[in-house]
DNA sequence: CTCTCCCT
C-alpha cells in the first residue's frame, strides 16, 4: 500500500493538509469543493492513517448507490488494491468489505441503520457527508443523529461535510466548525437569458430554442426539461425538423440501453441534442456537452400532510440548480448555457433548493427518532427542522399502525422499524404473518415500494401487477421493472424467513393486505354512482369508469391523487366486506349544520366516514352538542355569530394596546385565534342553543369582555376609550384599527371649536387622526396635528364652508370661539 | 393526464 498523495494532479490535493490540521484541533469541519476537485477520493485516502482514528473507520456517505460504488473502486485503484480490502462499500443487495476494511463507501440509508443498531458507532472514527449540498431527507437525518451522538457518546468523532454549492454561513455557525475552501476543475461558461417563457407550451418553446442554437452554436447540446411528457413532445418536433442530428431523450424511466445511447457519443459521429429531466444535473454526466439549454422548471414531490399523500409539482427552479445545470456545459471545455427567463427573473429566483425534509413524508424519520428515545424532534439540532405538520401527521399513522403508543415506541414500532420499506409496508408485512399470508405480502409491498411494472392503460388492479410479476419468475415474462420488484421481494423473504409463492392471486387477500398498509383509504362505493368511492379518511375518489374494479362495491386503494375535492385511483384491490367486521365502530355522530336549522343527531356503524347504517338519535348529552356547534363555527367562520361592528370595535381596541403595550400582555383577540379558540371563551353560553338563531342571540362583545379580568377592563376602558367628549359635549366613537394603526376620529369641525390640542389616547401617547367633517357629514380635511390646522388651513377651509354653510358661524378665531351642534 | 430523482 504505497500512495503518495502529493502525486495525484487533482485540485484538492492543496488543502489536505489545511484538513488534516483543522481535524487534529476540532471534531466538525466542512469541506467546500466544487465539482471535479476530487474530493471523494483523495480526501478519505489522506485521512486513513490520522492517530485520532485510533484505528477507527471512516465511513463516507453516499446519495447514490452507483457513485458509491465506483468512489470504492478508484479509491481502491489508488492503493494498488482491490475493492473490499482496504477500502470497501456497502450499498442495498450488494456489498464489500472485510475485517481489513478502513474505509467504507455507503448509501444515506445504510449510515441510518448502522446508527439505529449502534448509537455510539463504536467502531467508527469518523463520518463524511458527501454532496452534501443535495440535502437528502436520509443526510439530514444522518448528520442530525450523528451529531447527538458526538455530543453525548462520542466527543472524539470526527464528522466532515463536503459540498459543491451550499449556504455555508449558515452551516458553520450551526456546526460551529471550520469551513476549508478547494478550487475546482471547471471551465468558464458563458450564461445568456433568453427571455420569458411559460410552463405550458414548454416542448414548443424549447424546440424553438433548440433550433436557433443549433445553427448558432457548435458542439453537443444539453436540454433540461421537467419530465417525461414534455421530453416526448419536444423530442417528436425537433425529429421533424433537424436532419442530421442525433436527438436523444433521457430519463430514469427509459431502459438502460436508450440511457447508454444519449450519455456515449453519437455512433456515426452526428451531432447530437440530448432532452433530460433533472437525472442529468447530477446522476449521470454526459460527456462532451459545449452548449445547455435549461427551460428554467423542474418536477418534484411533494407530501401533503393534510391528506397523507404525495403529489408532482412542476415548479421554478432554484439558482444553485440553475448554476448546476449550466456548469455541465464546461467539464471539458468553455461552454455557454442559455436560460429560458430573464435576468429580472433570476434576481428574483430562490437561492437554494428547499431540503427534502421540508416536503417529504416524515413517517420513518418520526419512527427512527422514537427508536433512538426521542419523541420531539426538536431536541435534536437540524440544519432545517422537520416540519411540525408533518411530524403531527406521522406521529398519527405511526400511533395507528401501534408502531407508537403515547408517543414512545412499541415492540411492533422496533420491529416495523427493522425492516427496509415504509412504515405501512413494514406494518402489512409483519400483520401478514400473523395471517399466513406472508408470501403475498412480500410480493405487494415490492410492488408498492418500486415503479408501476405496468402501462397505465392496465387499469388500476394491484393484482395484475403481481400475476406479472409472478409470470416474470416462471419465466413467461421479462422486463427491467419486474426483475428490480423480484429483487425487492427476495430480500423481503429472506427478512420473513418465507418462499415464493408462484401460484393464482386471490384478489381479496390482497385487499385485505393493502387494508394493512393502508387503512384510511378503504374506500365504499357511493350509492348510484359512477365509479366514485368514499374512503375512510372522508375523501371521495374515483377509478376510470371503464376500469374492471370500477363497479366493485369495496376497494382497499393503495394510491390515490388528489385534485380539487376529487381524488383519482392510480391502484387498489377489490376486498371483502367481511373481512372489515374487526373495523367497524359504533358511533354516536352530532352535528350542527346551521343552514339546516340545528343539529342532526344520529348513530352509526361506520368505518372512519364511511356511514354503514345509520339510525336517528333522539338523545344527546351537552357536551357532545356543544362540540358539535364549536367544530361547526370553527370550520366555517365567524358567519354564524352575531359577529357585529361594536365587537370588531372592541376587538380593535384591545389589538391596538397589544400593539402599542406590547408589555403589558393584551390577549390575541383577532377573529381567527378567536375562531380557532372558541371551545375557551365561547362553550360556556352554547349549552342552551337549540337553533340557528339562538347563536345570533349570543352578546359577543360582552362574552369576550367577561375574558378580560375587571382591572384589565377598567384599564381598556381609560387607555382606548371607545368614544372621546368632544367641546360641545358630544361622545364620539374612535375608529381603532386591527393592526395598531393610529384611530381616527370623525367629527364635524363646528363642534370642536375650542380645542387647542390634538386629542390623544394611551395615557396621551397615540394621537387620534382627525377627520373633520362640514355640518353635512362631508370630509373637508383630514389632519394629525390639530395646533398647525387651525394656524393655517383652518382659514382656506372655512372660506369654502363660508360659502357652502352661509347659515352656520365660521369664526375668524376658532380657539375661544363657542362650539355648536348645529 | 401523475410518472422528477433517490434510498433502507
Amino acid at each position: 500500500m504505497k500512495l503518495d498523495i502529493a502525486k495525484i494532479d487533482l485540485p484538492v490535493v492543496e488543502i489536505v493538509e489545511e484538513v488534516r490540521g483543522a481535524l487534529g484541533e476540532e471534531n466538525t469541519i466542512i469541506v467546500n469543493a466544487p465539482a471535479g476537485a476530487g474530493k471523494s477520493t483523495v480526501l478519505p485516502l489522506a485521512l486513513m492513517k490520522e492517530e485520532w482514528l485510533e484505528g477507527r473507520k471512516i465511513i463516507m456517505l453516499e446519495p447514490r448507490r452507483l457513485a458509491a460504488k465506483t468512489i470504492a473502486m478508484r479509491m481502491a485503484d489508488l492503493l494498488g488494491e482491490k475493492v473490499g480490502e482496504s477500502v470497501g462499500y456497502r450499498i442495498r443487495f450488494d456489498n464489500c468489505v472485510s475485517e481489513k476494511t478502513k474505509i467504507e463507501v455507503v448509501t444515506e440509508g445504510i449510515l441510518t441503520r448502522m446508527l439505529q443498531s449502534d448509537n455510539a458507532i463504536e467502531n467508527v472514527g469518523m463520518v463524511i457527508f458527501d454532496e452534501f449540498h443535495e440535502r437528502s431527507l436520509f443526510a439530514d437525518v444522518a448528520l442530525a443523529l450523528s451529531r447527538e451522538s458526538q455530543q453525548v457518546l462520542r466527543p472524539d468523532l470526527r464528522i466532515m461535510i463536503m459540498s459543491a454549492t451550499l449556504n455555508l454561513p449558515q452551516l458553520s455557525s450551526l456546526l460551529k466548525a471550520k469551513v476549508v475552501q478547494s478550487q475546482g476543475r471547471q471551465f468558464p461558461v458563458e450564461i445568456k437569458y433568453e427571455g420569458e417563457s411559460d410552463v405550458r407550451m414548454l416542448p414548443e418553446l424549447t424546440a424553438r430554442l433548440v433550433k436557433k442554437v443549433m445553427a448558432k452554436e457548435e458542439g453537443d447540446v444539453l436540454v433540461f426539461l421537467p419530465g417525461e411528457g414534455e421530453i416526448r413532445k419536444c423530442e417528436a418536433i425537433l425529429r421533424k425538423t433537424l436532419n442530421e442530428i442525433a436527438v436523444h431523450p433521457l430519463y430514469g424511466q427509459l431502459p438502460p440501453s436508450r440511457q447508454f445511447a444519449a450519455i456515449m457519443p453519437d455512433k456515426n459521429g452526428k451531432r447530437k441534442v440530448v432532452l433530460a429531466t433533472s437525472i442529468a444535473e447530477t446522476s449521470l454526466t454526459i460527456e462532451g456537452i459545449k452548449v445547455v439549454v435549461d427551460c428554467g422548471f423542474s418536477r418534484t414531490m411533494r407530501f401533503d400532510p393534510s391528506s397523507a399523500l404525495s403529489r408532482l409539482e412542476t415548479i421554478e427552479i432554484t439558482r444553485d440548480a440553475a448554476d448546476q445545470r449550466a456548469g455541465r456545459a464546461g467539464r471539458l471545455a468553455p461552454g455557454v448555457c442559455y436560460r429560458m427567463w430573464t435576468k429580472a427573473t433570476q434576481s428574483r429566483l430562490k437561492e437554494h433548493r428547499t431540503p427534502e425534509i421540508q416536503e417529504a413524508d416524515l413517517a420513518s424519520l418520526v419512527l427512527d427518532l422514537a427508536v433512538w428515545g426521542i419523541s420531539k424532534p426538536d431536541s435534536l439540532i437540524w440544519l432545517t427542522p422537520p416540519p411540525s405538520g408533518s411530524v403531527a401527521q406521522a406521529s398519527d399513522l405511526l400511533h395507528q399502525l401501534e408502531a407508537l403508543e403515547d408517543g414512545k415506541i412499541t415492540d411492533l414500532g422496533k420491529e416495523i422499524d427493522k425492516l427496509p420499506c415504509h412504515p405501512r409496508i413494514a406494518h402489512m408485512l409483519l400483520m401478514a404473518q400473523e395471517e399466513g399470508l406472508a408470501e403475498l405480502a412480500t410480493d405487494i409491498a415490492a410492488v408498492m415500494e418500486e415503479r408501476d411494472p405496468l402501462e397505465r392503460e392496465s387499469g388500476i388492479d394491484v393484482n395484475l401487477r403481481i400475476e406479472a410479476l409472478r409470470k416474470s419468475r416462471k419465466g413467461l415474462v421479462s422486463n427491467k421493472v419486474l426483475s428490480r420488484i423480484e429483487k425487492v421481494a427476495n430480500q423481503y423473504r429472506k427478512m420473513l424467513g418465507v418462499k415464493v409463492d408462484n401460484g393464482p392471486v386471490d384478489p381479496f387477500e390482497t385487499g385485505l393486505l393493502l387494508v394493512y398498509a393502508y387503512p384510511e383509504r378503504i374506500a365504499h362505493a357511493k350509492p348510484g354512482n359512477n365509479a366514485q368511492f368514499r374512503m375512510a379518511n372522508g375523501a371521495v375518489a374515483a377509478a376510470g369508469h371503464k376500469d374492471d374494479l370500477a363497479h366493485e362495491e369495496w376497494l382497499a386503494v393503495a394510491q390515490v391523487s388528489m385534485r380539487e375535492g376529487l381524488g383519482k385511483i392510480f391502484m387498489a384491490s377489490p376486498l371483502n366486506p367481511r373481512d372489515l367486521a374487526p373495523m367497524v365502530k359504533e358511533k354516536e355522530m352530532v352535528e350542527w349544520d346551521t343552514k339546516k336549522g340545528g343539529f342532526k343527531a344520529e348513530r352509526n356503524l361506520c368505518i372512519g366516514h364511511i356511514i354503514l347504517q345509520s339510525k336517528p338519535l333522539h338523545q344527546c348529552d351537552e357536551g357532545q352538542k356543544v362540540a358539535a356547534i364549536l367544530k361547526a363555527i370553527e370550520k366555517e367562520g365567524g358567519w354564524l355569530l352575531d359577529w357585529n361592528k361594536e365587537v370588531t370595535q372592541w376587538q380593535n381596541r384591545v389589538l391596538s394596546l397589544r400593539k402599542w403595550n406590547p408589555e403589558e400582555g393584551w390577549p390575541d383577540v383577532s377573529k381567527a385565534t378567536l375562531l380557532g379558540d372558541a371551545k375557551e371563551w365561547l362553550a360556556p353560553y352554547l349549552s342552551q342553543v337549540k337553533r340557528p338563531e339562538d347563536l345570533k342571540k349570543i352578546k359577543l362583545k360582552e362574552v369576550l369582555q367577561h375574558h378580560l379580568s375587571y382591572e384589565k377592563q377598567q384599564v381598556l376602558d381609560e387607555l382606548a376609550p371607545d368614544r372621546i367628549q368632544v367641546p360641545t359635549g358630544s361622545k364620539i366613537v374612535i375608529q381603532y384599527h386591527a393592526n395598531g394603526d393610529v384611530p381616527v376620529l370623525s367629527v364635524r369641525l363646528q363642534e370642536i371649536f375650542g380645542w387647542q390640542e390634538t386629542p390623544a389616547v394611551n395615557k396621551g401617547k397615540v394621537s387620534l387622526l382627525m377627520h373633520l367633517l362640514s355640518p353635512g357629514f362631508k370630509p373637508v380635511q383630514i389632519t394629525g396635528d390639530l395646533r398647525s390646522f387651525w394656524d393655517n388651513a383652518y382659514f382656506e377651509v372655512k372660506k369654502e364652508l363660508k360659502a357652502r354653510y352661509p347659515r352656520h358661524k365660521w369664526p375668524d378665531d376658532p380657539l375661544v370661539a363657542e362650539p355648536n351642534r348645529k
